[in-house]
DNA sequence: TGTAATTGCTATATCGATATAGTATTTATT
DNA sequence: AATAAATACTATATCGATATAGCAATTACA
């Protein structure tokens, strides 16, 4: 039941403590131990059920074998996917996560990464809030290997990884357009992120360089801790703007603010009201007759950013050549974009 | 940038290290170290940014200041919930978490356990799945810190805070019963758990005690992967159980397999099936008419799970004085076992 | 045969903290 | 004045590993 350490194995295997370090490491041919003594010796640490002391390995060498997730929150479904995954592929590489989340506080993002430093984590996988930079640019400075997900930095140079924002609410637009609605409004939130800079971008483009006007189109909602305060705003949004055809929703929590909406102002979804989404969502799969959504593919992004932190981390094989990846989202089409549907079923 | 250590500390401020750990930790009285020294070092240690490395506390004292987590999925509106109160709550004391999952299998839980025990953790929540009762009770012999998490296990002498599985699947009965319902199924899951039993017993006792007859009206669905399996054999059921007016869901996920094979079927709720369903959901609060069910208090649940580790740990009021606690559930009544409503809104 | 090189291992400082046992100085006691 | 006790600290072993420098004993070489 108490843990037999290095030492305990020395005694028992009657050699020097280093020599047991040496041969447990696999130094037992760099540093000529006989393959005698060394057979022996793992043989006593097998047999003894030796682990060594991940604190004191740490304390030694400086490495933890941890690696630091930040994320937004843990509720949520594109982060708890991404987290699993994350989770999984780092196993394999022999790392543990220790996850976190700012729960989209500025300062509890610089505290998880001042916490995670000072547990000596050896690498970082971080969804950046704004005002980070800095806390990211000293990490950078002091040569920690860190990754960014689903947003970065424009001004700053790190590996980072995040669905091509643009591209999604391109094929979005293309999508809805194709089917025929033309007022199409776009609601944001007013986070000074670039991914949310990119989609409106896409939806200016879009609507510009198909000849149609924006003008009162566009919601940015204020950001707020009460779900009921965006509801309102959308709702405003939606009874007050004339001849509303579509909407797309910059992000899935908006898009269920849009729901809950949708649903109070008594429309009906698509007949009323077209709808898309970037990010999906499982209400948007069962809420019938099913939001149409731009997909982020979570597993693919997990296992990116996965492989860039090995890359630094030279535990990886370089097949990337890139580090700052832009992977395509899908997209998903389902009720809210038909004219049609609603007879089968 | 580079660390500062205790000894840096000792070094400017002129003292030994000894001092630097006695007033740094509060031992300055005890210690009786001057007033005038004791202030001078902790100027000294402020002005110098310094921060004791944990890894080498934890090494030294065997204490981490890290309680380990371990749940069944990251996934899963309830778990998500639980596990951000907890972190929050575990900060007032100190404490950070080191959040892991076992995702339903057996092995990767007993490894979780022996991992984190390596990690010197100061105590679990654990979340336990069937077969983890004999690395439990070594945890036990250990005299580590347990508290045990929405589940526990008879025979064993953990404390453990969950809902009250008996009383929730009783209220939710009563609800339906008088809402005029008679035909009533139960679906659960084949996996051994007591929750699911004491959930299952007190479908049983409601419906003879109520005169009612269960014969071919409950169901077990075998423990898939894959979902789409699932919702077969609830598909299955639905269609080849005559004159079901009612469904109970034993949990949340059953109810969301549930509400699929209703979908794919056709059929209205509540009209054509009521439905009420163990654990809340995201999609049954929007998914219409809204999914009755019963809610697990999960603020409550995790305070009072942090609140048993912390009374283990010696730093909790002991206030709670049970250490085997079932909370009482809400009843969250919605459109699928209203035979009226649809008429406003 | 004497020196150099190699083999096969060990001694020990170190990572950064904690805590016990001890030491020098001052104050109290008889 | 001599001893005891209290004050205000310090020296150092320790947690459990790693890794550098070193040290016998053997083998190679000239």
């Amino acid at each position: 039941m108490k843990r037999v350490s290095l030492k305990d194995i020395a005694r028992i295997a009657g050699v020097s403590p280093s020599t047991v370090s040496f041969v447990l490491n696999g130094k037992a041919k760099q540093m000529r131990i006989s393959e005698t003594l060394a057979s022996k010796i793992m043989e006593v640490a097998k047999k003894e059920g030796y682990h060594p002391n991940p604190v004191a390995v740490s304390l030694r060498t400086g490495k933890s074998q941890i690696l630091g997730l930040i994320v937004e929150t843990i509720s949520g479904n594109f982060f708890a996917s991404l987290s699993r995954i994350i989770e999984e592929e780092a196993a394999r590489f022999g790392y543990k996560i220790v996850y976190t989340s700012t729960e989209n506080k500025l300062q509890k993002g610089k505290e998880l990464i001042g916490m995670l430093s000072q547990r000596q984590v050896d690498g970082y996988i971080i969804t950046p809030t704004p005002g980070m930079e800095q806390d990211i640019k000293e990490l950078i400075a002091d040569n920690k290997p860190v990754v960014l997900m689903d947003s970065y930095f424009p001004g700053i140079d790190v590996p980072h990884v995040l669905v091509n924002n643009y591209e999604g609410v391109k094929r979005g637009m293309a999508h809805i357009i194709e089917k025929g609605y033309r007022r199409i409004g776009f609601v944001t939130v007013d986070l000074n992120l670039v991914q949310m800079e990119e989609r409106l971008k896409a939806y200016f483009d879009t609507m510009h360089s198909e000849g149609l006007s924006t003008d009162n189109l566009v919601l940015s909602i204020k950001y707020e801790e009460d779900k009921e305060l965006g509801i309102q705003q959308v709702t405003d949004y939606i009874k007050n703007t004339p001849e509303l055809e579509a909407v797309f929703f910059a992000t899935n929590y908006l898009g269920l603010l849009g729901l809950e909406s949708i649903h109070r102002l008594g429309l009906k979804l698509p007949d009323d009201l077209a709808m898309i989404c970037f990010d999906d969502h499982d209400v948007f799969r069962l809420y019938p007759p099913g939001i149409t959504c731009i997909r982020q593919p979570a597993e693919e992004i997990a296992k990116t950013a996965l492989e860039l932190l090995m890359d630094q981390l030279g535990k990886g094989n370089g097949s990337l050549g890139e580090t700052k990846i832009e992977i395509s989202p899908g997209l998903v089409v389902r009720g809210t974009t038909e004219f049609v549907q609603k007879v089968n079923k």
